[in-house]
RNA sequence: AGCGGGGUGGGGCAGCCUGGUAGCCCGCCGGGCUCAUAACCCGGAGGUCGGUGGUUCAAAUCCACCCCCCGCUACCA
């Protein structure tokens, strides 16, 4: 089977924080998942890099805006590689084979009729020169009073807004006084594919119960036209005769990443007759990784253009959404510093650790919540405790009373049935991948772990290995090809370590793939074993945290 | 306002679709073990499953209404 796996593009204004990571490393698991099942897997994702928020940061910080996304991309890249987030491509809108494609892509579905044109009537600002995305301009509310109520919403009586409704308008960027221009915009004919999108919405039996309901509904109300166009400089020019001067709206150029990132990561392969293979063959298929508030593009917008291009191209098999990550209670916020970012995150604890913990609240049926103490207790008690010293009592007891040799030992009926009840959780986990419940999966692979330790503890080995060899033996041999199994798995959720176990238990290259986990291996030589977890406190976290801002000694402390 | 999600022992969650002894992790109490990172294992206390009404022999689970929390509402990305 082939797999295109995605998580949606972080926007690159800023350093993501923890929330983007959810997304990120959902895909991560995902895609580990199938290569370790044997499946062909391309990864891909990118920095979202246009539109008017990199504008206006750039802006501030005097650059232009590719000298912000040029460093920002990198950045960024390099911190998902330390996440050990296994991307096959992580490339970028302003790549020129994203450019190319969706500049193609555009004029393909343009001269299939699907895109029209339209005069509107938008707020500019003579000063900044541009005009003013609703949300960009400010104003006093005409029902509230609310004197910086956005042009989109107010954020204090909650009424939706438009620009013009607004008192006293102003320019968010500068503050002076728009005014009204005409302008003309292209727009997609979403409307026209709602038969098509109904059709494909119900008989796709995986989509999750909250993105078919949310699709549906919306399909139910009657969809819209979307424009396509903006009047940015900063974007891909829009290819349409008479749209000089215009850019690509950034949503509808970075959804179609997904698919200009599979064509660069083969045409990098010297493969690029493979990406047809891909993306438009028949067992293929294809998984979204992305918020809820990502829903309606994944679900309409995305597959009405695949449909409208009328290239073959496959459509979504899953759209695996979650609902978000609060901050300890809040949302998080960059302006008042609500949240951890994700060069603070590694600077204070190793990625592994934040895999573990990230996928262990993954908030599937509902919001979830990181806090300071649940970390703690969950990364000390379940993956230092239960696991860390599973593995660090097998381990060190070969070490002491085997020499570090695992024995040749014939498995006795208690170590076969213990091993047989490790494949039953084994099952399970995969059970549970397959369905994307990714805690679920995590927290049954802690399962193998608890497993291991009720076996260790009623076999009394250390009593054993006095007066019954043989069964010690078994003890040993039926533990450690438990630990070998675990990290297996342990290497879809957390590579770093299990690499790390893989090797202090003395076996070579990468933890095997999932239908070589329980095959049973004996004399192997360990190599050096030392704990593969520690303890951490809540204390000394926020301390170095504190410490890594005052000092500015990352990107995002600096911002 | 509309739409979506949620309200389950002290904390964090699962179960609800496919009604029938309320489950997991942490914490707490008691015991065991000493191989291990004071780690591990066993047992126990603790819940009228947001409220009210209904369907049913039987409801956390289905239906209706209500209360509370969160998010989204499509030109922020």
């Amino acid at each position: 089977m082939r797999w295109i796996v995605a998580s949606a593009w972080p926007y690159i204004n800023a350093v993501p924080h923890l929330g983007t990571l959810i997304q990120v490393l959902s895909s991560d698991v995902y895609a580990r998942y199938r290569r370790k099942k044997g499946d062909s897997v391309v990864f891909v994702s990118g920095s979202d890099e246009h539109g008017t928020p990199i504008e206006i940061e750039a802006i501030k910080k005097g650059i232009s805006p590719k000298e912000l996304t040029d460093k920002m991309h990198s950045y960024v890249s390099d911190l998902f590689e330390r996440f050990g987030i296994s991307y096959d491509n992580y490339t970028r809108t302003e790549s020129p084979t994203h450019v190319k494609f969706v500049q193609e892509f555009y004029m393909k579905v343009y001269e299939n009729g699907h895109i029209f044109e339209k005069e509107t009537e938008q707020l500019y600002c003579p000063n900044d020169k541009m005009f003013l995305p609703d949300r960009f301009v400010i104003g006093t509310c005409p029902y509230c009073g609310y004197e910086k109520a956005h042009g989109d919403q107010c954020d204090r009586c909650g009424r939706l807004l438009n620009p013009t409704d607004l008192i006293n308008p102003r320019c968010a960027i500068c503050g002076a006084e728009p005014e009204l221009r005409r302008t003309k915009h292209w727009f997609f004919d979403l409307p026209k594919f709602s038969d098509k999108l109904k059709e494909y919405i119900e008989s796709n039996e995986q989509l999750p119960d909250n993105a078919r309901a949310m699709s549906l509904s919306m399909i139910e109300d009657g969809l819209k036209p979307r424009s396509i166009t903006r009047d940015n400089k900063w974007g891909i020019p829009a290819p349409f005769p008479g749209a000089e001067g215009k850019t690509i709206y950034v949503w509808m150029e970075a959804v179609l990443g997904y698919v200009s990132a599979v064509k660069e990561h083969f045409e990098r392969l010297g493969k690029p007759e493979e990406f047809n293979e891909f993306w438009k063959g028949k067992d293929t298929k294809s998984i979204y990784f992305i918020g809820k508030d990502n829903i309606p593009f994944h679900t309409l917008i995305f597959p009405a253009l695949l449909m409208a291009s009328e290239e073959g191209y496959i459509l979504p098999y899953n759209v695996a959404s979650t609902e978000f990550l609060l901050f300890e209670g809040e949302k998080f916020s960059k302006r008042e510093r609500i949240g951890i970012w994700l060069d603070e995150a590694l600077a204070l604890l190793p990625a592994d650790y934040w895999r573990f913990y990230m996928i262990y609240i993954r908030p599937e049926t509902k919001d979830a919540n990181f806090a300071w103490d649940d970390m703690v207790a969950k990364i000390n008690d379940e993956l230092n405790d239960t696991l860390g010293n599973l593995i660090h009592r097998v381990l060190s007891f070969i070490k002491s009373r085997y020499d570090g040799v695992v024995p040749e030992a014939q498995l006795d009926e208690e170590s076969e049935e213990m091993l047989k009840e490790a494949k039953e959780i084994a099952k399970r986990i995969e059970e549970n991948l397959e369905r994307v419940k990714l805690r679920d999966a995590l927290k049954e692979f802690l399962e193998m772990a608890r497993l291991g330790n009720r076996f260790f503890n009623s076999r009394e080995p250390w009593r054993d290995i006095k007066e019954n060899r043989a069964r010690a033996d078994s003890t040993v041999v039926a533990s450690f090809n438990l630990l070998r199994a675990m990290a297996c798995y342990m290497h879809i959720f957390m590579p770093f370590s299990a690499e790390k176990l893989w090797r202090m238990m003395g076996l070579d290259g990468e933890p095997a793939p999932l239908s070589d986990a329980f095959n049973i291996v004996a004399g192997v030589q360990l190599r050096e074993v030392e704990p593969l977890f520690h303890k951490v406190s809540k204390e000394e976290l926020q301390e170095k945290l504190e410490e890594i801002r005052e000092r500015g000694e990352v990107l995002s402390a600096r911002e």
